[in-house]
DNA sequence: ATGACTAACTTGCATACCACAAGTCAGTCT
DNA sequence: AGACTGACTTGTGGTATGCAAGTTAGTCAT
């Protein structure tokens, strides 16, 4: 049997979480919703102001990898929320880490919400 | 007296560290100097294959961000080697939550000697 | 019942970033 | 002289990002 799986640039596993989270959106993304934000327009009310299409893109990118479920929270008209899974949520010490690191670096950035 | 900094997005740390870290390669690079490599050649031949001129850009932001310093270790012909500043190496944390991450979502990929 | 409004997107287009191959340049080695 | 090495740079094409505007289904006020 063949045991080996190709992955996308090499089998380390820092290589592989950033051939998801790699980019400059998702992880901000993934704040808000560690934050407790669950619609669009609560992510788009964010002080980064993501563009709409990226916000969508990113959302579904995040469904595909299993990082989020998105479900209708209500018919007429359907809505949707966005909720972090399980394996979303283990992003949180990675997270917690940039905290860390960008509050020491970058004294004047604020506190957020602990996340 | 003007107090405010003008920041890239907004004034979270995530966002911040982001914008300098928020790509597919920069915390790829910062792996293998945090694992001891040095030199441009190290760097290219790891097993990720990074473009030449993606790993000449980066190690030149990184330096700009005071990430990494950049200095001659011969002359005739002179010979560069990279190395981690303090906030540079400050970044571990963050290169340990991925890797933890990493191995538990994607269960094949290999340990790497300890960040 | 018409017009304004809202949430969640989608589309178009211009710019910026990334990947791959090839080329450059100073110096070394044989 | 010719091949080789390390550290890049350049050219070209593709992918990603940013901004503005448009779409769709349904609600609410008059």
């Amino acid at each position: 049997m063949n045991d080996t799986i190709t992955f996308k640039r090499s089998c380390c596993p820092i290589t592989n979480s950033l051939d998801i989270l790699g980019d400059k959106w998702t992880l901000v993304v993934i704040r808000d919703l560690a934050l407790g934000k669950k619609r669009y327009q609560e992510f788009m009310a964010s002080s980064e102001r993501i563009a709409s299409n990226i916000l969508a893109d990113r959302l579904k990118q995040l469904e595909a990898s299993g990082l989020v479920t998105r479900r209708a929270y209500q018919q007429k008209p359907v809505r949707y929320e966005y909720v972090l899974t399980e394996k979303g949520e283990g992003l949180k010490p990675v997270l917690r880490a940039l905290v860390v690191w960008g509050k020491k670096h970058f004294p004047s950035t604020k506190v957020i919400p602990t996340i």
